[in-house]
DNA sequence: CGGGATCCATGGTGATACTG
DNA sequence: CAGTATCACCATGGATCCCG
């Protein structure tokens, strides 16, 4: 996503409302600030379908990697540390021979799950709509080559 | 985002669960693959600041320049297209000059706002627990340089 | 089995300058 | 005012090999 990790605050600038100008100061501009470090965490290519799989419960990296289909070893690894990072998926050790670690969904990651049902219901209803518009859009502009 | 357009299905591989083991066939992956959707198309770094800004009432392009705060020239304009391309922003140009134009926010992207709201909840909810979380985690492991 | 380390391609993004 | 054009950077992600 946003790669460029230049911490701006997005905004939150306090003074005349951008549209309307009834709005005394943006609260909506700290909402997209918000919202964006949402996104930033799990807006990964790969994070939404890790979490979606561990929510139905403990998961194993093997698993992981076949389940999520197209995943490499590589990212599968770096998505699962950042997440863990954030307190959003728990990894159990087992020391044992072979190895078996488990990776659990924390109760913040199913409320997050929850959450994103509305996102899924959101796209759902529109994609059509979407489709349309966009193709109506390259009909009249130049097509995307 | 996920910047590769490479248009992986994200799974939705029927057979067994990835996790669990009770559920017949992953429906899970099939909602990550429409929230992957939404995120590539809302996930850009400027997307929602302009939706937010959009959403309030029709803005001029230099107003969400000052407003979003942060963004170049170039990736307003780019954003915009997209957005509009999508059938999220209308756009409505004056033909005078100097030249003026409108922005505005599609009754779609106004269902979107209110989508996110859910998002942005959980976020506020859980924002210090997962800096918390982050700030352990990397107090066991080497901090991050 | 579950990673870590390294090399490399892609393209999203920012800075700057120019235009109708 | 509202863009477009060009350049260069670097984070993201893939591929491959190795290790405990």
């Amino acid at each position: 996503m946003s790669q460029g990790n230049n911490d701006v605050p997005v905004s939150v600038d306090r003074g005349q409302a951008c549209a309307g100008g009834d709005a005394p100061f943006t609260p909506g501009q700290a909402r997209a600030c918000t919202v964006r470090e949402v996104l930033d965490r799990v807006g990964g290519k790969w994070s939404i379908g890790i979490l979606v799989a561990a929510s139905q419960g403990p998961v194993r990296f093997t698993e992981l990697e076949r389940c999520v289909e197209g995943i490499s070893r590589r990212m599968l690894t770096l998505t699962l540390r950042n997440l863990e990072r954030d307190g959003l998926l728990h990894r159990r050790v087992y020391p044992t021979v072979p190895p078996k670690v488990e990776y659990t969904a924390t109760p913040i990651a199913l409320e997050l799950y929850e959450s994103l049902v509305t996102l899924t219901n959101w796209a759902e209803r529109h994609r059509t709509a979407i489709a349309e518009a966009r193709a109506a859009y390259d009909r009249e502009h130049g097509t995307p080559s």
